[in-house]
DNA sequence: CGAGAGATTGATGGTACTCAAGGACGGTGG
DNA sequence: CCACCGTCCTTGAGTACCATCAATCTCTCG
């Protein structure tokens, strides 16, 4: 289910931190980023990484693959809050608050750069700039749930779907993880209806009629979108500009 | 609709920390708080404090009074997001990232703390712990957030409604805003069915069931909790414990 | 007393859910 | 190689939930 890799890389040659989407560090903050590092962590798709109630002493920066939070009412009913991809830090609550409300689950099999939690409070005390950009993540995480509830408690079924789908492209596209107006899709309609708020027999419904409008097509684990500005149009879809962010 | 109040309390006397709800700050760092306070401010029901897309110079913590986050599709529909009250940072998002996608508005006569956005950064390099707490309140927006989201995406109109009863009773409560089982309600039913992402007509059919079966009363702008058992069954509610949370 | 905003109720229709059955794979084992 | 299986997706039929439209009702306020 999970394994160490043997030889981490060090931040300082992070391939993520290539990608322009990501703000450039200092060296001296990348060196102290490389010390708060405990290791890496490959987890096969399914596994949990982070649970709720339970008190991981680690927290994660997602390398490659994709993850999802979720959160669940005691009759099973769930809810997809958000996808995680490269670049996010999962377990920013847990770390913070001592708390986790929701729990984490791999998608693909990921790699993960793994923190120690308990030294959070040495990256704000010691380096600012990075406690700033602690914020600044969670501030933005905020944004995200601020739209898909919008979009949840507003919109129809045909109207959340398009709204999800170029959400989601943009966000993959900015780290490299979609491009050409695909988005490889590593979940089944039932994650993708428990984000949405609807029935996956609803879901599939719906994507009929978007594949019969010729909008998009999902096939082979990849969604492909044919009609962007018709979709953008159904949605009442807003890019939002792709400003640099930090990568912790 | 705007002023300023002559005389501004200095942080160390200011009367929301004595509440039990909230950590206590060092001399030391309400001094700093002080420094970082610009004034108050005082404005009336209906008022905007923050609007989307602008660029407001000012974040600010409620004093007194209710206001609420929220968030337009172009053709109108409108989702409340949450309910801000007393204790409340209003324009993180705004201060850490320089964009607010969502409007503030006050509910009730609001009185606020005044804050210098361009100074968020000494925080940060200053006191490292009001950093942290800052991270502490953007982990909880985001908490809360989820919360919601789980709510709203699968739960229906009777549980939505129940939840969010409980949930904005506890929390007023815990910042003394609401007892005895009574909760003010300084919102008409239009604003209640936009944060459950409902319509007034078939939020007042549900308010009647309610009624009904004697779990709540709502009249003269303040909410009866009559049975509270039987909402927290019908919502799956889980009371979240009131750790002390920091205030800004 | 009339005006206007907010809340309630009724009638009707559409959206999305439930239940159920059938199809399309991909893996497994004979 | 193909039958067998499980999982996931699709489709159909019937129903429940919630939206819409529209009319009353209750207040407050001028």
């Amino acid at each position: 289910m999970q394994r160490r890799t043997p030889a981490p890389i060090p931040c300082e040659n992070c391939p993520l931190r290539e990608k322009p989407a990501f703000r450039q560090l200092s060296r001296e903050e990348l060196a102290f980023m490389h010390t708060f590092k405990r290791g890496e962590l490959v987890v096969d798709p399914g596994a949990t990484i982070l649970l709720e109630e339970s008190a991981s002493p680690h927290l994660y920066t997602i390398l490659e693959g994709w993850a999802f939070r979720h959160k669940q009412i005691e009759d099973g009913r769930r809810q997809v809050l958000n996808f995680a991809l490269p670049g996010d830090l999962i377990g920013l609550q847990l770390a913070i608050m001592n708390e986790m409300q929701h729990t984490v689950t791999a998608l693909t099999r990921t790699r993960l750069c793994v923190f120690q939690r308990d030294k959070v409070w040495s990256v704000f005390a010691k380096h600012a700039a990075l406690g700033f950009a602690m914020t600044w993540i969670a501030s933005r995480e905020e944004q995200l749930l601020d739209g898909h509830l919008l979009s949840i408690g507003q919109r129809n079924a045909l109207e959340r779907v398009a709204y999800l789908i170029l959400h989601l492209y943009d966000r993959a596209e900015a780290v490299g993880c979609a491009g050409n107006d695909a988005l490889p899709t590593p979940f089944g309609q039932a994650h993708f209806a428990d984000a949405l708020g609807i029935t996956t027999v609803h879901l599939s419904r719906t994507l009929r009629r978007l594949r019969e409008r010729e909008l998009v097509r999902w096939r082979d684990d990849s969604l492909v979108i044919l009609d962007r500005p018709e979709l953008e149009r159904i949605a009442a879809y807003e890019r939002v500009e792709g400003i640099q962010r930090p990568l912790i």
